[in-house]
DNA sequence: TAAATATATAAATAATTGTTCATGTGTTTA
DNA sequence: TAAACACATGAACAATTATTTATATATTTA
C-alpha cells in the first residue's frame, strides 16, 4: 500500500476518530441536517458543530447546501455513505463482545 | 445509536486514526509479524512499535503470540481482519478522486 | 551465570487538537 | 436599514497524545 495512500486513509479515520465528530458524522449520513439541529441534538454548541463540519468538509466526507438562512450538511456521496455506514455497521458488530 | 456504542466505535476508529499505527495494523493483518521486524520495515524506533501495539492489544484489535525471544503480533481473528481490509479497500477506492 | 537479543514500559517532551469565547459574515424579517 | 437569526472563523486555552530516552523484563546462547 502506498505511502500517501496510507497517509489519507488515516486522515479519514482520524475524523472519525473523535466522538462528537462521529456523531456528527452520523447525524447526517443518510439525511442532511442543518448545523443548528445538530447542535441541539448532540446538546453542543454550534460554533463546535460548526468547527468539525468544516473538517469533515475539508475531506470531503460531507458537503453543505444552504436553504435560507440554514445550512444543511449530508454526507457526500453514496459511496461515503455506503461505506460510512458499513464501517459503522462492522465495528458495531464487535461491540459487547468479550474474550 | 446507543451512546457506548458511539464511544467505543470513535476508539477504534481513533486507533486508526495515526499513520503509523494505521501502518503497523497492515503490517501485522494477514501475517503475523515480530515487533523488530515492523520496527525495521516501517522505519521507526521499536519502542514506537510497542507502544503503539500495546493500544492496538488493548483495543483487542491485535493479538500477541511469544516465538523464543520474539513477540508476533497479528489481527485479533477473522471478523477484525475481514472488516479492518473492507475499510482499508472501502476507503482507497476514493484515493485520487478530485471533486 | 553472564552476556546478548528482543520486547516492554515509565517518565519526559513536543506537538497536535478539541473546545470555548468573542467576533465576523450571510440571510431574512420588521 | 436595522435588528434578529444562523452559521463561520480566529485566537486562546486545556487536554490529549505521539514520540523519544532511559531503563526494565524475558528469552536464548556462551
Amino acid at each position: 500500500m502506498e505511502h500517501d495512500q496510507v497517509i489519507e486513509l488515516a486522515e479519514v479515520f482520524h475524523l472519525l476518530g473523535d466522538p462528537t465528530r462521529l456523531r456528527i458524522v452520523i447525524s447526517c449520513l443518510d439525511e442532511s441536517q442543518s448545523v443548528g439541529y445538530i447542535a441541539d441534538t448532540l446538546k453542543v454548541s454550534s460554533s463546535l458543530v460548526s468547527h468539525h463540519l468544516r473538517l469533515l468538509k475539508g475531506a470531503r466526507l460531507v458537503r453543505a447546501e444552504r436553504r435560507g438562512r440554514n445550512v444543511f450538511y449530508v454526507a457526500a456521496d453514496d459511496h461515503v455513505r455506503r461505506t460510512l455506514s458499513d464501517m459503522i455497521d462492522h465495528v458495531a458488530e464487535s461491540d459487547g463482545e468479550e474474550g
